[in-house]
DNA sequence: TTCGCATAGTTTCCTAGTCAACAAACTGGA
DNA sequence: TCCAGTTTGTTGACTAGGAAACTATGCGAA
């Protein structure tokens, strides 16, 4: 007999249930701000620091360097962000904040760890520290780097 | 000032990147076998048990009936599943698995339980256990229910 | 020098969802 | 009884992203 374990069986599963809880609760907090999950992790992406290159963007988000190259493009026409040429080689670019996307992303932050802060308040703080460290040796041992979106 | 934490500081987005990465390596497998995902929740969902109604699907796997409908579509299109009509109903359908579809699940299950083993050889026999149980608590406390699927 | 290949970003086509409007069928209170 | 409101599944318009083709630019070896 084949036995056809419980779907509920895997830790992967469970993992997309409760990761999908908090990003959609996220989601719905960060569109109230008119602004998606993507859209957050690009801003956050070019806050406080250099401007960068959208295909080093499509890299540090998982993205393809296509929807990369349109994400900017929503982001631009809410005037959040600004493409600038590179001199040094005219097919490059460079991702900035504009003043007004800057001024944003400290207030987006703070929902990012209220909503964080609210759904582990579950836990106790130890099995939360112990929920981050278990997580982070299964990123270390695969080697996973890529900043989730979707 | 306001203080902006890191991305990878929150909880919410170790366990995005952690779900992904498990998630994406399973629906590669899955495409192996030329069915997404979400097709495979709905067969395994409609394994070794009555027909169920597309509207109760919709609950079940956290999805809304439009997208129930056009996936089921697509199943019945490759011969998996069935569509019968309700006698006392003549709104509503049941939706079970055809003896193809029927025959497919055991060898999608077997991807799944491997997928999820592979993923988790990274931890410890304990280290799975406790994590499973930190996943159990945050679904049992927030009252997650909704079969994952996205 | 220049030609072939690599690289950066864009664009087109496709897929799989949501949302909201809808038709058909059911239900229950006046 | 019958009609107003509800529920079922479907559909169309829209969105976000992936894959791959495409354009423009840069680079290195002959």
């Amino acid at each position: 007999m084949a036995a056809v374990s419980d779907l509920t069986a895997h830790t992967g599963y469970l993992l997309r249930m409760v990761s999908n809880a908090v990003s959609q609760e996220f989601a719905r907090k960060m569109a109230g701000e008119g602004v998606t999950v993507a859209e957050w992790v690009m801003l956050r992406s070019l806050y406080g620091g250099e401007a960068v290159a959208p295909s080093a963007l499509a890299g540090r988000m998982g993205m393809t360097r296509g929807a990369i190259s349109k994400l900017a493009d929503r982001l631009e026409a809410k005037g959040l962000i600004e493409r600038a040429g590179n001199p040094d080689d005219k097919r490059a670019q460079r991702l900035s904040l504009s003043t007004v996307g800057a001024e944003k992303v400290p207030a987006l932050a703070h929902l990012a760890d209220e909503n964080d802060a609210v759904f582990l308040a579950a836990l106790t703080g130890k099995e939360q520290e112990s929920l981050r460290a278990l997580l982070h040796t299964l990123i270390d041992k695969h080697k996973l780097s890529a900043m989730p979106v979707d």
